[in-house]
DNA sequence: TATTGTTATACTCTATAACTATA
DNA sequence: TATAGTTATAGAGTATAACAATA
């Protein structure tokens, strides 16, 4: 038998990940990735990336709201976000109206050009859900929505 | 009844994320942070990172891979393994030797403490593992880690 | 005193071009 | 000429401290 040494040790044919493949969570983060590479791509003709959909989003669904709780719901800090309220109100997608009773706060709000491009971006969006999660049956999609809520539930608890 | 211009909009007591949640994507991806948010405090006692804790991992696994084998498992750009192979190297987890046949190329091997240290990051990654999906039932455990295959499957072959 | 939005800063992860040494 | 590893660099995304204006 011959001695296998660091210095003689051959290259493996094929690299073995079977002990990371049996890990959810390292699943998770491959798919999470996937989905958003295709995303990425999906939001490209519209000029937007997946943060900066995000926000026009929750800023067409609730007109008038601060930057604070468009941070919360976005789950991003505050000083990061200036720069994403910055790019969307620089296109005229939302406007940036400071509150009567409470000049500190911005109430933000959707143009009419940023409600067209989100719905634009959302039927592209749709599209894009179809292409990756169509081939599901609606159980599997039903019972992924439900798993993926109980983990991001079992993490807020656990902290 | 009043007008609602953007002046006088009043803040939302709550804010609505239902067209959000309603993607898949975006569940998969706050999932997806909620576990690397946990498995980054898991690593954390062992001083290893998600993707050093994935590198030390392969290199175990596969004995003698080389930088270029490693990075392409990992979906990792080469320029971007170098340090990760480094900080493995310093800390004398993994060896770097020469290969005689072509001297180009490195073969990466665990040192018996990058071993021992694998070993004893693996059983804390498995209790966290246990943490966040031990309350799924195995069902849905399995209906999971499928949807997930899919998914990342469905982008390899959409690119 | 506390809060909203802001600036400055830093750290991680990622991506690309260009270099070196080997083949 | 092509490949393995490296360097330098730049871009996202994220996190914290400190500040001005306002409450």
């Amino acid at each position: 038998m011959k001695p296998q040494t660091a210095a003689n040790m051959p290259q493996p044919a094929q690299v073995r990940d079977d002990r990371l493949g049996g890990l959810l969570g390292y699943g998770l983060r491959r798919a999470s990735n996937a989905v958003q590479a295709d995303l990425a791509e999906t939001l490209k003709p519209f000029d937007l990336r997946m943060i900066t959909y995000t926000a026009l989003v929750l800023v067409v669904d609730n007109p008038g709201l601060s930057q604070t709780q468009l941070a919360a719901a976005m789950d991003v800090e505050r000083p990061n976000l200036v720069v994403i309220v910055d790019e969307l109100e620089r296109r005229d997608l939302i406007t940036r109206d400071r509150v009567p009773t409470d000049r500190r706060t911005y109430a933000l709000t959707a143009t009419l050009a940023g409600g067209r491009l989100c719905d634009q971006a959302g039927t592209a969006v749709r599209q894009h859900e179809a292409r990756i999660f169509g081939a599901l049956s609606e159980e599997a999609r039903i019972l992924l929505a439900e798993s993926l809520r109980h983990v991001i539930a079992r993490r807020k608890g656990g902290v």
